[in-house]
DNA sequence: CTGTTAGCGCGTTCAC
DNA sequence: GTGAACGCGCTAACAG
């Protein structure tokens, strides 16, 4: 019933093998023979079997991107990005790739499985976006899982993701980024800044904090750990962790948030607060979305290149682009000074 | 050097069969048995091979995506929905099916490239997202794709978009929502409405813009085409045509966006042409994104339920949830009244 | 409940 | 430059 490489075989009076080697142009054919199997396939509608190519071949045109929410932005731009890179010339058949998309939501069981998922469809390359769990037990279930697609000539790279031996890298500098964005803050006179971290044990929470902890430290800022508070990277946990904030030291003066989305939380709670921005409380994000700019104020943050990182991933996972040197390259993310961030009120007798 | 069904089958010390059999676990196996062979798949670290499965099997367990562009929310939103109701019992191998998101960015040729690529997938199943492009010819096109997608057995699930007689059809009510939110601005007394469509020939833009332009007629405003200016579905389009529209008739009350990133860039320019929202010009959006809430003032909008409708398509792909009467269900908006519209200053004398 | 036997549709050696 | 033959790894009948 469905049309095969023999029927357009026979159509045009040549064998399969040749209208394999027409499909996958990677094989010297006649003009003449090309044309005549090319016309063979419009006239038949054949469409390639891309799991019969797949297996003779052993090798896939499926390309993984792994991703914590794809419905948040910061992961949307990424695989868009990603996405972007993958196809034009170089794979089977007209060099198409397909993302299949994998949204693990943080969840370190889900990775693991959607690793052995595409492990499982051969695929041609897998990128790794954003923060890791960083369980060690699942760390090294990571890695032997990596360790096992490379070997199977799986390509692997990390997007924003810390280096790890098995794959190529392209790292955020979080930490460099929350040091400059909190460095920012106390040169305008901040003393008591609320910290409002990711979810414990990712690497984007700590990675963030420390940079921040490590500007307080530079100023010689004692660190209150009551003043840092952890939840999701949601606008609700923003929400409730400011007002939890508020409650722990109503004298703040800024509050750092640790992307954008949960600043927006953090925003709309100081408002509801009766607080005003960036007069009574400055506040700042991360990552700057798009829509960081939009807030009123604007919002104070730190720019991450998601695109341009997401674009040389998938050059890199297609091999259209040579690795970094040492496989490791970090991306620095660019201080954003805005409207939400200014002196405190009391920074004329402060400082 | 890899590891195959046959290795797992002669160390458990049983028939090819039986090992696909158990994983597949749609066939009757003694406990006994399968537990050998399950004790062999884990020691040989065995992974089915898929490609070979989904030749074997003529079907895959690959579900395909369309989306315009998946750093949107919309489309995030959407997706992340879709693929929380692919997984779980009923395919091949535990049931875990891969999605695989095709941004077409809107472009006919990309999305009948992808549509081809599905199907030379055996995608186990398509959904379709968003509004769709009106040319004759694409839709043609798109149409014989859809039959022969159906044809091989891929079920086909529209969501967000007009029906089609090929498929299920999940469709947003933007003609509804849109009239009810040009109504409640009209209500509030506005009678000079500038309006920011989207693209030309999608079919999202022309039923918003038909709902705008339905509610003008019912209170007997004349449609001024003046008022109205196309533009893509992006903030930076939502910023130029404001300006563009302030310039045509400055004396307009009223902004409504295609949607509600386009009217994040239409406050962007109230804002810098020193005009406060919602005291001078009202805005209202559309789809109510999260960010929605935090713009300030908070934006009036139509809330679409994105997450609801994806996760519903999600099901009916899987064939989990019957198909509604007569394969099209319409999914209403609701109007969502918040700070981003008032009566108009005038409204006191006018009304 | 389990083993045997054929393909699934294509890519890839080899010869010519 | 082209054809013939084989096998990729698995599933689906069919027996038993």
């Amino acid at each position: 019933m469905t049309v095969t490489l023999a029927d357009v075989a026979a159509r045009a009076q040549v064998s399969p093998a040749t209208v394999s080697r027409v499909l996958n142009g990677n094989y010297p054919v006649a003009a003449s023979t090309r044309e005549r199997v090319l016309r063979a396939v419009d006239e038949l509608d054949y469409v390639l079997n891309g799991p019969a190519s797949a297996l003779a071949a052993a090798t896939s045109d499926l390309v993984g991107i792994l991703v914590n929410d794809i419905a948040d932005p910061f992961f949307g731009i990424m695989a868009s990005a990603i996405q972007s890179e993958i196809g034009g010339p170089g794979g089977r058949a007209g060099g198409e790739r397909l993302a299949v998309v994998c949204n693990t939501g943080g969840s370190p069981e889900r990775e693991l499985t959607y690793l052995t998922l595409l492990q499982r469809q051969r695929a041609a390359a897998v990128v790794l976006t954003g923060g890791a769990v960083e369980d060690s037990a699942h760390v090294e279930a990571v890695g032997s899982k990596l360790c096992k697609l490379a070997a199977a000539g799986t390509r692997l790279v990390l997007c924003g993701r810390p280096p790890a031996p098995e794959a190529i890298t392209l790292t955020f500098d979080n930490r460099g980024g929350a040091h400059r964005l909190t460095e920012h803050l106390i040169a305008l006179g901040h003393r008591r800044l609320g910290y409002i971290a990711g979810p414990v044990e990712r690497t984007t929470t700590r990675h963030r904090l420390e940079g921040h902890r490590a500007a307080l430290a530079a100023a010689g800022i004692a660190d209150d750990p009551r003043l840092t508070v952890h939840g999701p990277y949601d606008r609700r946990a923003g929400y409730a962790a400011t007002l939890e904030l508020l409650c722990r030291d109503p004298s703040l003066t800024a509050i750092v948030a640790a992307n954008d989305t949960v600043a927006l939380g953090a925003c709309a709670a100081l408002r509801d607060s009766g607080l005003r921005i960036p007069e009574d409380v400055s506040v700042a994000g991360f990552d700057d979305l798009p829509f960081a700019i939009d807030a009123v104020p604007a919002l104070t943050t730190v720019r991450l290149p998601l695109a341009e990182a997401g674009a040389r991933a998938g050059r890199v996972a297609m091999g259209r682009e040579e690795a970094p040197p040492g496989g490791i390259a970090t991306v620095r993310g660019k201080l954003m000074v805005r409207g939400s961030t200014a002196a405190p009120r009391s920074a004329g007798r402060a400082g």
